[in-house]
Order: structure tokens, then C-alpha cells, then sequence
DNA sequence: GCACGTTATTAGTTACTCTAATATCCCTAT
DNA sequence: ATAGGGATATTAGAGTAACTAATAACGTGC
């Protein structure tokens, strides 16, 4: 059965007439009467008595028109809301991104990419690592901010940032009188405030270390960049940490951020942060553009 | 929009499958899944993201699957609701009689039609003649009994009973005396009680007694048939009445009915009782045998 | 990368649905 | 009763949509 069908039908009903039910839906009377017809056939049963004229619904059709009338609006409805929804998704991005991202920084992208279009919106949410992937995975989230991203067999990853890490220490510690870079190995034997295990830039920091044979004494773990700080102010240890998640800190000198020295050849340590979404998956125009967005004005902070 | 089709498509969903459901609604898998397709191309939007496997549905999927679900379910709810009236409408035919038909005769002829198809209902209703003639028109009731009905435009009149018509009076007046019949000009100068003005048997009996020279004086006018008799057994006067709706009045010894003499060559004074029905009207099954109950039954009590 | 299970696509046929033209119907007025 | 008029029904033909079988393409897990 045709909605469009029932929606005749009503019009029929409404207007008392075939032909300017016709005349309302841009069909000929011919169809509008056949589309009756064919109703009737359908429910086996005769909704108009045509026998008297002005015709009259049956006590079938009465009861059938109320149905329709109800059955056409909702799907109207129904129609328009998904309308709707599409419309605004379109110029949406929900975007799940680590803590550590520097919410400051991504509202600058934010005004950036709503200046190109005056009704795209983003969703930034913070959460944890795994809980990024959780949402990219499952839809909930077009694009994910992340460090240390691998490439999965549902996700891509395209390369945003390199931030570089940086030792991180009280003003009081003897790291903090230096005017020359850290060698890593000088960290050997050290308070070290540092990150979870399971977390992916633990493992990095830990590959790093061991490459520079500096084992450190391990004295607190934590799950994000806002801990550790705190307890490298408390006189805890020392820590490495992304150079742009200290800044503030270092403004306000309760921490100071040490260069980690270089040997020749060796690339410098840097926590990669990436964006990240669904593989295969088509991305909408507003979330490539938000992908240029977020792309185009780090080349540029680069430079 | 095919409402079958958003049926393909829920089951779709419920089943989480393109080919289950093809199966439950007895199509091809191809068939549902061009179907799915031809609604996402409809309303302009994806419902299911087939990029990953198992597949989802989008949010506009989700969105459009709950309205569906209900839109369907409502559909098939009021196509069965207009099938039950349907199958109960075509057992049932609605009456609307005269008072004066006599409620105990009509149960018999009930009786005999409820016998003849177990299914059969009848609703009779008691209302005054215009009432009746108004009620088939605007098809309230399907069938009408009435006293001296004319054929209208759209009123078909089916010939039913013939009534004698008999002087009545109470036993105490002379005419109650009478071995023999009276002849219609002895009710001259008589106190009368009769009919209100406008109702046709009126006009059928003041043209009686006009043919018959019988100048009556009218001493109370009703328009139904228990006031009459009781004014008559209050004494207000004599009357001519329907001789079986003297019957029981005359077992108790209230009222006397006089038989009224018929002239040779004279049609005896009758009131003709009919099935009215609606013209060109097709009547359904049961209507026309509880006709053809009617008519049989009274030819039987005729004879 | 290969095999498997599922869905998409294609091509051809069948079944609908539309329109224009015309017939038919019911009502009113004569 | 009958003719005229307004409305709906019917018809035939053209165009479209929808179905099926066969096959291609796809995504996943080995």
C-alpha cells in the first residue's frame, strides 16, 4: 500500500471530492478514483458509497480515514525528522579527543572551521585512549584526537602533530639550574613520576629510557598529563612530558621544562599526535574540512 | 512509499539481516535489498552503513526505524479493525421500526433469522415514522418498517402486512354490544380519538370516513397508538385501530374491536405495513434474507 | 591473500500506475 | 418522465516501477 495512496484518499475525504483531490496531488481525477479503487481492493471493503450523491464514506471508511489521516501525518513527520537529523549532521563533527590535547588549542580550530561555515558545529568530548577508539569504532564519534596512534583494521590514522617531549622538573631540582640540554642517560637512577602502564606513550617512554640506558626509579603512575605534573610540583620526581601540556606551568614557574638532549642521527623524542577515524568509512564534507582545518593551522604553528 | 516496504525494512533490522528478512516477507534478497535502497534514495538519507560488517544503521537509521516500527504496526491494526467492522456489518442488519409494529412479533421473526445464520445479529430501534424515513436515508438503518409508506427518490417500499382496521371502543359502549359488523357512516357524530395531523395514517382515515360520509367529532389527537387506546378505554371516545394492536387489550376485556363493514365492491380498510430501504442501494446478504424472513413469516400468518 | 557468507548489481520480465478520452452515473430542473 | 449538467468510472495504451535469477562485489576471518 501506498502512503501516497492513503494521502489521496484523506484528501478525498477532505475535500469531498475526487477531482480536487486530484487537482491537490498533481494527479489526473482518473487516478485520484483509481487510487480509491485500488484501496478498497486492497482492505477488501468499500470505504465510499457512491450509490447517492454527494457520495458518503462507509462506516468503513470513516473509520479508515482516521486511521490514514494519523498513518500519513506520522510518516510525514517521520520523514522530516530524519530530514532534520541529516540536515544537522551534515555540518556537524563529534570529535572524541584525549584530556591531554590542550582544549585551549582546539578551540582555536573550532573558530577556525565555523568561520568556513556558518552552520557547522563541532562535539568535542574528552575521554581516555582507549575510550577515543571505543567511540570512533562504534560511530559515536567521527574523528578521534590521540597520541601514539596505531593503525587498526577500523581505523585510520592521519598524522597531526609532533609535540616534543621535554623533561619536567621542580625549580628546586639541580636539572633545573642547567642551561644546556639533558642527556637522557643522565636521568639514570632518578624519582620518575611517569605514566600507566597500558597506556601507549608509556611503553614509548619506556622504549626510550631503556635505548638510552637510563633506568629511573619509578615513583608514581598516572593516567593522565594533569597528575604527574602535580606530583613532579610536589617535589615527587622528575617526568617527561610533552613540551606544549607544560607551558602554563612553566609561565607560572612552578615547573621548569628541560630540552632532552640528541645524539647525531637520532630523531628527537616526540609524542605524535594524530586524528583518527573509521576506516572505509565515507567522511562527511564537514569532517574533511575540519581534518584540513585542524591540519592546515598546525603546519602553520609549525612553521 | 510502499508501507511493505518499511515492513522489509524493519525486519530487516530486526533480523539484522538483508536475507532473513527476504525470507519472512517471501521476496528475493535482491528484492529487499533494492527496497531498503529505494527508501534510503526516497528520504535522502542512509539508514544502514554498510561499510563494516555486521552492519549498523546510522542515526538517521535508528530515527527512522522507531517511526517505522509504528507506522507499520498502526497500519496493520486499523486494516484488520476495518475488516472486523466489515465481517460484523455484513451479519448484522440494523431496523428501524414504528412503534406500533409490535416489539413481541419482530423477536419471532429475530428469532427466525438469527436461526437461519448463527453469525446474524439485528438491531432494532422504536422511533417515530419520520424518524425512520430520516434514518434510512442518512443509512443509520438499513431497513425501515413503516405504516403506509409512498416510495420516495430514494426510498424503495417492499409491501409487508396488511392490518384490518376495526372500530375500537370500551366495552361499556353500544357499538361493544353488537353481534354484527359496523358500517362506517353509524360513526357519525361519534366522539373520535385519533391521530395527529401530519402522521399518514391520519390522512388515511379522515379520507376513510369522508368516503363513508361519517363526520366524526375529534375529541384527542395522538401520535402513537397506546395513548389512543388508553383514551378510548378511559372513555374518551371510539377509535379505528390496527386490529392486532387491539389483541391484547381485547384478552383483558378493556376494549371491544368491532369489525368494520366493507361495502360490496370496497377494499376493506387496511393499513398497509412495509420494509423500507434505501434506493439502488445494494443490499448486503443478510439484509435481503432477513427480508425474505419478514415476507415469508407474514404469508405464513396470513394464510 | 584466499575462502566464505552476505549484500549489491545487472538484465529481463512482469505488474503497476499514470493519462487522455470517453462512458456512465446521479441529481436537478423542466 | 426526461434532458442537461456536474461528477466519477472505465478503458486503452504508454511509461515506470518492482520483482527474480544470476552473478559480481564486498568485508571478514583464517
Amino acid at each position: 500500500m501506498h502512503i501516497e495512496a492513503l494521502g489521496i484518499f484523506c484528501d478525498v475525504v477532505r475535500h469531498q471530492s475526487f477531482s480536487r483531490a486530484a487537482l491537490v496531488n498533481s494527479v489526473s481525477q482518473s487516478s485520484a478514483s483509481q487510487t480509491v479503487r485500488q484501496i478498497e481492493r486492497a482492505i477488501g471493503a468499500q470505504l465510499i458509497d457512491r450509490s447517492h450523491r454527494p457520495w458518503r464514506l462507509t462506516t468503513e471508511g470513516e473509520l479508515f480515514f482516521k486511521g490514514c489521516q494519523d498513518i500519513v501525518d506520522r510518516y510525514r513527520e517521520l520523514e522530516e525528522s530524519v530530514q532534520r537529523r541529516r540536515k544537522r549532521a551534515v555540518h556537524t563533527v563529534r570529535v572524541a579527543s584525549i584530556y591531554s590535547v590542550g582544549m585551549h588549542d582546539l578551540s582555536l580550530y573550532v573558530d577556525r572551521f565555523r568561520a568556513s561555515d556558518p552552520d557547522a558545529h563541532v562535539d568535542i568530548d574528552y575521554m581516555h585512549p582507549d575510550e577515543v577508539r571505543a567511540g570512533i569504532r562504534n560511530d559515536q564519534y567521527e574523528l578521534g584526537l590521540m597520541a601514539f596512534a596505531t593503525p587498526g583494521r577500523d581505523l585510520t590514522v592521519v598524522p597531526w602533530q609532533k609535540q616534543a617531549m621535554v623533561g619536567a622538573c621542580p625549580p628546586s631540582h639541580r636539572f633545573a639550574k642547567r642551561a644546556s640540554a639533558i642527556a637522557p642517560r643522565e636521568l639514570a637512577g632518578e624519582a620518575f613520576v611517569t605514566f600507566d602502564r597500558g597506556l601507549p606513550v608509556r611503553r614509548e617512554l619506556d622504549r626510550y629510557l631503556r635505548r638510552h640506558e637510563a633506568e629511573v626509579q619509578v615513583v608514581a603512575e598516572f593516567d593522565n598529563i594533569e597528575n604527574i605534573k602535580q606530583a613532579v610540583e610536589d617535589g615527587a620526581g622528575v617526568a617527561i612530558l610533552p613540551e606544549p601540556t607544560l607551558r602554563r606551568e612553566v609561565e607560572l614557574h612552578a615547573l621548569v621544562a628541560v630540552p632532552l638532549d640528541t645524539l647525531d642521527g637520532e630523531a628527537p623524542f616526540v609524542r605524535p599526535l594524530s586524528i583518527v577515524h573509521r576506516r572505509g568509512r565515507r567522511l562527511a564534507p564537514a569532517v574533511t574540512e575540519f581534518i584540513r582545518v585542524l591540519r592546515h593551522a598546525s603546519a602553520e604553528q609549525a612553521a
